[in-house]
DNA sequence: CTGCTGGCTTGCAACGTTGCAAGTGATGCT
DNA sequence: AGCATCACTTGCAACGTTGCAAGCCAGCAG
């Protein structure tokens, strides 16, 4: 159905080379001839077949983000700055979803089956841990981002999860409350979010010279809304129920602020909550979702400059490079102001 | 690097074409033969090309899914469907965004020009209306869905917009409001979508023997959080405010929530919402929102079947399946039971 | 008139795979 | 022994493209 360059070129009377010359635009074409070709060309509506152009020249102009789960906002978010940026060195993005699926995941990464349409990846681990992804089969690169899962062999963009934790916790420390709960801790060896979030949790109050109290760390299986409004229930359910929150994302913070707010109780007079991934939800619930807002852009930004090195033969040292993040104080922890900002982040070494 | 059938074929001592018969599970094979080139299959950790493939059989088994927008909930919960139904059979999906902006639109779908890397396009427009779509260059199947933008040509997948406008309408009418307002109309002539559900809401109206006031019909650029909560605001300012709300998706819904309730005023008590999509924010905000509920599920195994009976070389007439459709009865116009339903919905044939 | 330069065009091969048809050698039957 | 049959294996060609090097021809200098 679609014209190939054979049959541009019987009806311009040249060759097969000469017409890849004009639709590549090579300088030397004779002007009649380009004039002709482009005629033959029109006339066909031909259009170039990736397919082939990809094998002849081993770039396909693609690339791969490989997530857990697309409705989860902040992977939505992450996937529009992604995009952007890939787009501005001419690639295309397209984006995978795995649903945290052990089995997709290495079909995906690790044999690289499909994965040798794409020139590289940008991958966010959920099953697949270090001792996995150190034998991947396929040499097509990868940019790993999330927790700090492998121990290197793999460039990688992660935020400081403790140090970020710690400043969320220290937030609600200051404003004076004294039962501060944490939503989200995890035991799953291959999921180290929650468990690097209690740390920070933990460090927060041991600075504060303040136990921790173990009923007062909620595990969660997933962090979803229906996980965040499950573990607050059970909080709400103690003798000494909290009148703080730190919930490890912002879903489970939404999640949590249902059920309270379903109890009759106020947030934050009755409850602070402190969420983490700043998604646009966030912002618009009532109250507004004080967050650790991480710099997507600066994420994506350097997923694909990370990757596009490496397309362009870099074979330097695997890197691991920290993404900044701020707390971002709304209306679950303050007054009414919204634009409150503190600063917790580091400078990305490159 | 990747090892190629060549590689492999020398060192089993065998032809590339016996490896290839080996790889593909071809019977005709000695026992003896295949254990051997199976294990020079596993020394060199033989990958098969996944584009060379693509090229010989003129199938990539890839499927592009594009849409305006990843993190607009309503898609991106589309998506995780439409990648289950693909999944099924076989199908890989891959997600591009265009942001609605006409010109990515075009390159993707027109051309064809990347697209030929899939083997069939799922397509909710933005910008792109009939009049374009209809001189596609691009042989590549293509199923469109959202409104009826196209007059024949394309297989299409959409929802009676005017009818799920005029019973999400009726139902606040049925409430007893007096003031029912609108939000989310749209002049643009390639976004029908508020259009045609401005069309359902003054039936809605006119059934009930009520006059249309121009001033409680508010026009959006976009339908997201922010433009929901600016037009509530121009509502709320108005002499008589409205005392029920229809917005036309459920982002505007949770914009126009978050005005309200900053405002001291109560939902559903002094002003009653409705939104449309269902998309999970609305099943947690404060109060939960009552709103349309496309079967999500079932547009998508619609549109993926469609599509690969194209795919097997369907030439029938380009078909339009309407998709089922409920309202949800939530808090913001109820009481507090969560689980009411009224049915609304059209059969799909097929 | 020869030979060289330069502008333009072309054929060949290859990217890695698979359909097709033909090839090989061994076995069995007459 | 001769021939057909069978089980297995193989070479060729093609999918549509582009790098490479060679080819062609006109023009021009010597």
């Amino acid at each position: 159905m679609a014209a190939t360059l054979r049959q541009v070129a019987e009806r311009a009377g040249v060759s097969v080379r000469t017409v890849s010359n004009v639709v590549n635009d090579f300088p030397q074409v004779a002007a009649e001839t380009r004039a002709r070709v482009q005629r033959a060309l029109d006339e066909l509506g031909y259009q170039p077949n990736a397919v082939a152009r990809t094998l002849r020249n081993g770039r396909s102009g693609l690339i791969a983000l490989v997530l857990p789960e697309l409705d989860v906002p902040y992977f939505a978010e992450l996937t529009r700055a992604v995009i952007e940026q890939a787009a501005v060195a001419g690639y295309t993005v397209v984006v995978d979803q795995t649903d945290g699926d052990p089995v997709r995941e290495r079909e995906l990464v690790m044999r690289g089956n499909r994965a040798a349409m794409f020139d590289g990846l940008i991958f966010n681990p959920l099953a697949l841990g270090g001792a996995d992804l150190r034998n991947r089969q396929s040499s097509t690169p990868v940019v790993l981002l999330g927790e700090r899962v492998v121990q290197g062999g793999l460039d990688h963009i992660m935020i400081d999860n403790v140090g970020a934790a710690e400043l969320a916790t220290r937030h609600l420390i200051e404003l004076g409350r004294q039962r501060v709960a944490a939503i989200g801790d995890q035991f799953d060896e291959t999921r180290q979010t929650g468990q690097l979030r209690t740390q920070g949790y933990q460090a927060a109050l041991h600075a504060a010279g303040r136990e921790v109290v173990p009923e007062l760390v909620r595990p969660t299986e997933f962090f979803h809304r229906a996980d965040g409004a499950a573990a607050m229930a059970e909080l709400l359910a103690l003798p000494e129920p909290p009148d703080a929150v730190f919930c490890y994302n912002d879903l489970l913070a939404l999640g949590a602020l249902r059920t309270i707010l379903s109890r009759g109780l106020r947030v934050p007079e009755d409850i602070a909550l402190v969420g983490f991934d700043d998604i646009e939800d966030g912002r618009y619930s009532t109250p507004s979702l004080t967050t650790i807002s991480p710099d997507k852009t600066q994420i994506a930004k350097n997923a694909v400059q990370l990757l596009l090195n490496r397309l362009d033969g870099d074979r330097s040292a695997p890197a691991e490079l920290p993404a900044d993040y701020t707390l971002q104080i709304r209306e679950s922890t303050g007054s009414g102001q919204t634009s409150g900002q503190a600063r917790g982040s580091r400078r990305v070494a490159r």
